[in-house]
DNA sequence: TTGTTAAGGTCTACGGCGTTGGCATAAGGA
DNA sequence: TCCTTATGCCAACGCCGTAGACCTTAACAA
């Protein structure tokens, strides 16, 4: 095994591949996203990464430790990614309303990347990046502390779970070909109503909606809620206790 | 390949293994769950499986179309046992609240199988028999179709993807022994209060929470936003448009 | 300009994986 | 009792991740 892996930051032979590449972390990364894009979460694997980049798999292995070190790679770059397509009004339910919705775009734009890193907590910059900026709309609005922190964990969490089940869903449809999405207008549409009465009842209206995320919605819940705490909290400060 | 996989209701001969156990769906999934329990999701092989069955790892290929199919088995058996645990009571936000719950905590029950799971839909019977009661809860509520369908969709959606994030943290945390669970009280807490005012300010209250699925909450606020929709609809209907 | 050093490539090999096709055997109906 | 065939086992294929030894050349000092 390679020694020892050297933190980009620190590298410096660029020695390129026997074809030429010369590799970094970031190409890497990048080159991995395509692959889980374009052929699916099987069709990463660390010899066919090494063929993409023109370069031995085993030299893989001076980037990261092991593919689940790339894994943590690959989540950075999805929410880094969604933190540079955000741009701050000044509103802060406006404000975290656009920052969830283009958390879950982000991943939903690589659902086999998204499955792979959604419920990984990486650390790394960018992430610690996006968490600092929650806090920050919500303290700014004058949420206390432990309001503040009440909201962001219910809103972190919801932003990746729905990223990782939607994602779920979008990736099953590219490998099983949209065989899964038929179950709603086929096995769903057909059971009887003796049985399932309620199904039977709502089967028209399951199958035009089941195949659009829920978040949206849920989010607008959790935001409202969250307005509705602030002024309470607000009205109850200024009337006293 | 064995030329077909047989439906567990028409199997007939019940021929034991060499080592004398006889093989069924039911035998096979249950010993499926607890060795992704017992050695996480890494630990789950046909070979080990078929190990643990006392039969030849080819033999699982007679009961299930490939690792995929038994995949599926798996969900739907965790979906059977949320269904198993919960009694209705007659109040249709409470028992749709336990049910959330339910399903929530037979997916963490166990981990790995949730995140191999949540975002599958397997349409087999005991899933459909869990939608079918989550629309008869809403109906029978007074919900009009359209709304009964629209809060069943983020319901069931809200607890899957909870399911599979929170079965994520509890995956990894026991494969990498809470070294995750530690970044909330190292990294985030060592983190300079001039470039990240806001962690630093409320990284106590981080700490205590992010530990916390934020499930139960969300729940609620879905909840009740639905039934404040029921009374404003219900409102509307007497009063005349 | 040249020599030294070690970063960063390549090569080879190991054990394990999912899955398959062929074959053996015994369960259960006739 | 015999026959059929469901259901088990065996052997093999082509992948996989990744470890360790080895080679080559970029970067730097003299």
């Amino acid at each position: 095994m390679p020694k020892k892996v050297v933190p980009e930051t620190e590298r410096r032979r660029r020695r390129p591949t026997r074809q030429g590449t010369v590799l970094s972390e970031r190409l890497i990364v990048r080159t991995a996203l395509r692959m889980l894009h374009e052929h699916g979460a099987s069709g990463l694997t660390a010899r066919r990464l090494g063929a993409a980049l023109g370069a031995d798999p085993s030299t893989l292995y001076r980037y990261f430790a092991g593919l689940d070190g790339l894994t943590r790679a690959i989540g950075e770059e999805l929410m880094g990614r969604a933190l540079d397509s955000w741009t701050p009004t000044g509103t802060w339910r406006a404000d975290l309303r656009a920052l969830g919705l283009a958390i879950h775009a982000s991943y939903l734009a690589h659902p086999h990347a998204a499955l792979l890193t959604a419920s990984r907590v990486t650390g790394r910059p960018r992430e610690i990046a996006v968490d600092e900026t929650i806090l920050g709309l919500l303290r700014g609005a004058g949420f206390d502390d432990a309001d503040a922190v009440g909201v962001y964990h219910a809103f972190i969490d919801l932003a990746l779970a729905f990223a990782a089940l939607d994602a779920g869903a979008l990736a099953i449809k590219d490998e099983v070909r949209e065989a899964d999405e038929e179950v709603w207008t086929s096995t769903y549409a057909r059971l009887p109503a003796e049985t399932h009465p309620h199904i039977a009842a709502t089967a028209h209206l399951l199958a035009e909606r089941m195949n659009l995320s829920a978040y949206p919605v849920v989010l607008d819940t959790l935001l409202g809620q969250a307005e509705a705490r602030l002024t309470a909290a607000g009205n109850r400060g200024i009337g006293g206790q």
